[in-house]
DNA sequence: ATAAACGCCGTACTTGGGTACGGAGTCAAG
DNA sequence: CTTGACTCCGTACCCAAGTACGGCGTTTAT
């Protein structure tokens, strides 16, 4: 591990080795380029384009990011900040958790209601199914229009 | 309220009717039956089409099953099983809760991770930022040289 | 030295759930 | 009878986050 040291030979770090090295897709850097979230090295004099080694880092960011549930729009915000910023990055942090809190409670909420589909149909075999009848019926107000999510 | 639910009967029930009463775009009636999920009633000899009046209430169906996070597949096959299929029924559903409670943990050892940080970045109030640097964590190198495989 | 592998670039396709547009036909009210 | 609202139908477009393709140029390993 850690070979790093040794450099072996000055192999330019391409596009693909990026690609390689962080584990993502060529076509997904190049994606990440023209959405500004990573810096295109200036344009090859001629062949490759040679990518600063931060780059894996940065892509590590986004993808760690990703995985907060950040979308990428949101994620150039944060690079934009940058450091420094302790504030602003808060104030995100802070707008994402409650979405993601609201998302958890809207989950429940539908998990609630269909586990107990689930249970009154287990327990009375014969048709009319719950399941089908909730959704059918006109006035089921109970089903939480809010577990929406979308609309 | 209180408005005439549908008092003229006399009237054709035509998809700007049905849209209006089920609460949709009359885009949307079109979509869904091109998906299958409604049945459109026969070719307009002369004129409209003439929805049956269980078009509405099927709509509200699918909103509410929509509601309840299934996907517009999903609900073509329920609506395809119909009523009498409890089993089926509820093996769909129980999959469904299943996939919703694992959704649900996995935002909330995200919300986890996020409260975290901004935790720590209030406490401490000057940079690096641990939002930020949580983000940026430079361990590369280490794993990711097993990645790609190309397709 | 030559072929395979890689990079460059633009464009189109994917999924899910619709929305929007536009021309032509039809229906209902004034 | 005319106007305006509505319907029909096909096609195209929107979002996000990429993936795929294809033609051509460069680099590198054999």
């Amino acid at each position: 591990m850690t070979k790093m040291a040794k450099v072996k030979s000055e192999k330019p770090l391409t596009i693909g080795r990026v690609a390689r090295q962080a584990g993502v897709n060529v076509e997904t850097i190049r994606y990440y380029q023209k959405r500004g979230l990573i810096q295109e090295p200036s344009k090859p004099v001629l062949g490759y384009r040679c990518y600063p080694t931060d780059t894996v880092s940065r892509i590590h960011f986004i993808k760690r990011a990703q995985s907060l549930g950040f979308t990428l729009e949101e994620i150039t915000n944060l690079l934009k900040l940058g450091d420094g910023h302790c504030a602003e990055t808060q104030k995100i942090a802070r707008q994402k958790v409650a979405l993601i809190e609201s998302r958890i409670k809207d989950l429940q909420a539908i998990s609630e209601v269909l586990k107990n589909l689930i249970n009154v149909c287990e327990s009375q075999n014969a048709p009319p199914c719950p399941i089908i009848s909730a959704l059918t019926e006109k006035n089921s107000e109970a089903s939480s229009d809010r577990a929406g999510t979308k609309s």
